[in-house]
RNA sequence: GGUCCCGUAGCUCAGCUGGAUAGAGCAACUGCCUUCUAAGCAGUAGGCCACAGGUUCGAAUCCUGUCGGGAUCACCA
């Protein structure tokens, strides 16, 4: 969910800066290196089953979608990490100590002290440390930290495996991203741009920016900023995400040499990493670091609670747009204005409904603040919603086909009604809603402008006559007063990536 | 514990660069389709804007404190 939003918020930015015209060039980091895929690359290794023509599970021959199938056996990792250290635990338990650092016996007997102090908090935090530390004794983490060291060196096995496996991941993220409708500029891959962020780490410790501890890391002090000092490089020579981020935002202003600045659109749980981030190349000594942004979104909760990966309570992106189309479909036949569709077309709108209501579910709130996902009220037509929207500009679009409407000029000198000035009064604002909104990078003004400009529109649609107004001139000007509304608000909806159809 | 974010109707959210009776939607209740799509419209009900101070002619909005919720402070990303 908070990819979903991540997602739409970014497509949505770009188009309202493009809008007030900016040049935006739209890219996206592909997170194909890292302890991460090591962990899911070696559980698949181990774990995935051979079937009877010597094969081990592929997307092909299971079926599932590269980036389920990858994610699986990350799940499958971490459960065999969970058993590993369990046991480890049970035998520092029993007193057994050997072939472990005496640090961690320590810790261990702390634990036990701690137990008898009844001392709730700090058992909780020696309980967390020694998982931890039991964890970090697994042999399948070994294994795992030691393929990412072969990695970066290139062992070719390891390459060929990885190369098969994020292949399958980016056939998957293909097919989620085309259903989103949206797409990139450019993808960057940490696996080519972690060098370049190694580099500048190197040649930031010859200038004094960063520095090396005896064990081989590298770090920054940033105390004197009222920050931490921050780890760049691990102690084995392999680059942490820090580093990367710091080779990709350097080449991306190699790829755009007129490039302004750049907008990261990034959950606020990263505030911290890039408040970093941006003070490191500031001291690396970019000038443009200072036209960095962090487009810092909130989280999306469930009204059940916090979604955790490992618990499965996480909703998952494919799934739910495939619910949210199949949805619209169900209300969709239940109202039924589709005589004289074909089933291309309907099928058609049963998704730009479908996703248009979960966009906009997503975008019609501040970025800022964290939401509440109701997955029942991320479907409904009726109210602030998508579909609300998308109704409006079918009405106004078949009244204006029924009409035989041709373009004229909407004349603001004309004898208004009250509900027509306030229309007028709302079209006006239009401009300055978009300015701000790209101001503050907010897709939510243009959201709430929308509605707030339909809730006026159907208020003068209740109320009056317009193609079977009988005075021609009131009839005209009703017409293009529509057509304004009409464009305006196909419009916003484009700016927040929520197609308008002509009828539904 | 340090830092940051948040607290507005039963629920989800607007409003926050100070300005008059604090707005929507959902949920509840009333009405309105032999006039253009009722996925709509009109209406009723629902609020000590977390709490306490302060600044101001004026505070939901700015400042301080308290309480409550969340994030973060990894050789994870």
């Amino acid at each position: 969910l908070g990819h979903l939003r991540n997602i739409f918020l970014g497509a949505s930015v770009a188009e309202i800066l493009r809008a007030v015209g900016h040049k935006v060039v739209r890219t996206q980091v592909i997170n194909d290196r890292g302890i991460h895929i090591c962990k899911s690359m070696l559980a698949w290794e181990k774990f995935s089953p051979v079937n009877a023509r010597g094969e081990r599970e592929t997307p092909a021959n299971t079926g599932l979608k590269g980036d389920k199938l990858v994610g699986k056996y990350y799940v499958e990792f971490d459960r065999a990490l969970q058993i590993e250290a369990k046991a480890i635990m049970a035998q520092w338990q029993s007193g057994n100590f050997s072939d472990t650092p005496t640090s961690i016996e320590e810790a261990v007997l702390n634990f036990e002290k701690a137990k008898e102090g009844k001392d709730e908090k700090a058992i909780a935090a020696l309980d967390d440390k020694i998982k931890e530390l039991a964890k970090n004794q697994t042999a399948i983490l070994r294994e795992a930290k030691e393929m990412l060291v072969k990695w970066e060196a290139r062992d070719p096995q390891v390459y060929l495996l990885w190369t098969t496996m994020n292949g399958w991941v980016y056939a998957g993220f293909d097919q989620t991203y085309a259903q989103m409708g949206v797409s990139f500029d450019k993808l960057y891959y940490e696996s080519d741009t972690f060098l370049l962020g190694k580099d500048q780490v190197m040649e930031g410790i010859k200038s004094g920016v960063f520095y090396q501890k005896p064990d081989g890391s590298v770090w920054i002090d940033l105390t004197a900023d009222g920050l931490d000092e921050k780890l760049v490089l691990r102690s084995d020579g392999t680059a942490v995400y820090m580093t990367q981020d710091i080779g990709t935002a350097i080449d991306r202003f190699k790829d755009f040499p007129d490039l302004h600045g750049m907008v990261y659109t990034v959950g606020n749980e990263q505030d911290y990493h890039f408040k970093v981030l941006f003070l490191i190349l500031q001291k690396l000594g970019y000038a443009w670091a200072n036209n960095c942004f962090h487009l810092s979104y909130g989280m999306v909760d469930l009204p059940s609670g916090k979604m955790k990966s490992r618990e499965g309570t996480v909703v998952d992106a494919d799934d739910l747009m495939a619910e949210v189309i199949e949805k619209a479909k169900e209300m969709t036949q239940e109202r039924g204005h589709l005589e004289g569709l074909d089933n291309d077309a309907r099928e058609q709108l049963y998704t730009q409904i479908g996703l248009g209501g979960l966009k906009y579910y997503l975008l019609k709130v501040d970025p800022k603040k964290r939401m509440l996902f109701n997955p029942e009220e991320s479907i409904d037509l009726t109210g602030n919603t998508g579909p609300f929207l998308q109704y409006a500009h079918a009405r106004i679009s078949t009244l204006l086909e029924k009409a035989a409407y041709v373009p004229t000029p909407l004349s603001l000198t004309a004898p208004m009604r009250p509900e027509e000035k306030e229309i007028i009064k709302q079209l006006a604002l239009f401009g300055t809603t978009l300015e701000e909104a790209a101001k503050g990078y907010s897709p939510a003004l243009l959201a709430n402008y929308s509605y707030e400009l339909v809730k006026l529109y159907n208020t003068f649609y209740q109320s009056v006559k317009i193609v079977i107004e009988p005075d021609a001139a009131v009839r005209q000007f009703r017409l293009s007063l529509s057509a304004t509304v009409r464009q305006v608000l196909a419009q916003a909806l484009g700016l927040l990536g929520v197609e308008a159809p002509q009828r539904m």
